[in-house]
DNA sequence: TTCTTTTTTTAGGTTTACCTAAAAATATTT
DNA sequence: AAATATTTTTAGGTAAACCTAAAAAAAGAA
């Protein structure tokens, strides 16, 4: 596999994460993922589909080919052993490592990456329950379900929050959850479609209907 | 202290190193260490100039101020603690850390780098026996002398290998020679320089004068 | 000292990855 | 269907970090 520039490995890892919801991708929807101008994105698209790392087509947005989706996963793999080596290892707390990971992701030495999931007891989820792609970029395919929708005394690992504001950020950091949560729903109620949920063995609380359609876990 | 372009912090290191030996250093002898040309030195003078991490006159060859030293100190701290972690935690061989921390060395994350050297027990040298820089950017300068100098006798432990090639670790290893190995020279030949050598109570054999002259030592 | 060689700098060009503004294509309303 | 709005692309420009070739300065020899 080729060294791809770190603008390039960017790029490739939000094609690839935003064509799991979309299928495929518009260049608004990747300026806006990335922080950058949709004059930027057109310039990036047209030198990956010279590098056949996307099917691309001027106005029809694109998706990554079976080249591309290798790529990406590469460094997907990489970014999750950096996270969890940052939080088993170094004692970084969950909301830290994604920082630094995104830098570490693009050291490219399949050696140096092969040797620290050894290192690391080949760990098979990132610390936000993300699964880490093997050697061969085989990934587990979990997928995500609002809250909401899981059945009750079925243990979850949170996975996602889908409303980034202050306000419900306090309220989880109130209830004590965060990404990498683990939890079950022990009884929902259909008047107000409130639930009571658990961690670990601590004792249930309530989280409203408005909370739990914005948290998304996986089954774990 | 500021952040540093890549690019910016190789030139600053490689400032770094080259006026150990010649107190100022010129463009010619930094365009051959960093495989680039002269031009490009010059350029990038100019900019650590307005940056005022060195002091440079035009034609007069240049030397880092002491906010340079400063930023250097930080990147051989950087490197030598991952080359660490690649040698002793991911079992790497001391020919293949340099590579590989010549890019996590960028890294910047002052957290990332002081959480790894608590995690690796603070370790006081890298893989090669030089020593890694503490928190506050100071360094030990142990008195090292090469092995062409040990009078003959005199037990020391080697603390140091100026050439990090796999040729020479080829030999080393072959010799049983490693950082840390406390050995004894027992005579020296005039004719070519080569000498006996006898690591504790094993029979003593012969290093050439080129493999000495690589090897430093601290007289115990 | 004057000539010659070497070193260093300047001038001007390339590539990558950005940008803004305008044009073109596509989608949505009326 | 036509008008309007939105999205996407093109055109042209900038900054970083390189490059080559030529000019200028410094160093070494005659
Ligand atoms: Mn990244
Ligand atoms: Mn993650
Ligand atoms: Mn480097
Ligand atoms: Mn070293």
């Amino acid at each position: 596999m080729l060294n791809y520039s770190t603008s390039e490995e960017n790029y490739i890892k939000a094609i690839f994460h935003l064509q799991q919801e979309d299928g495929t991708v518009t260049t608004n929807e990747l300026a806006n993922e990335l922080k950058t101008k949709p004059a930027s994105v057109t310039d990036m698209m047209k030198k990956l589909k010279v590098k056949k790392l996307l099917h691309y087509q001027p106005y029809q947005g694109f998706r990554l080919s079976s080249e591309g989706n290798k790529v990406a996963l590469t460094i997907i793999r990489r970014h999750r052993l950096w996270e969890y080596f940052l939080a088993e290892k170094l004692k970084f707390s969950w909301d830290e490592v994604h920082a630094v990971a995104e830098h570490l992701e693009h050291v490219s030495s399949k050696k140096l990456i092969d040797k620290l999931d050894e290192f690391l007891g080949f760990p098979r989820t990132d610390p936000h329950g993300d699964p880490i792609p093997d050697m061969n970029g085989k990934i587990e395919t979990s997928k995500q379900i609002p809250l909401t929708e899981l059945a009750a005394n079925k243990p979850a690992v949170v996975c996602h929050v889908s409303d980034q504001s202050t306000e419900i950020l306090d309220l989880l950091r109130h209830k004590n959850i965060s990404i990498g949560t683990k939890l079950e729903v022990k009884k929902k109620f259909d008047f107000d479609d409130s639930m009571e949920v658990r961690i670990g063995r601590h004792p249930a609380f309530t989280i409203s209907k408005q909370l739990a359609e914005n948290i998304f876990v996986q089954i774990t």
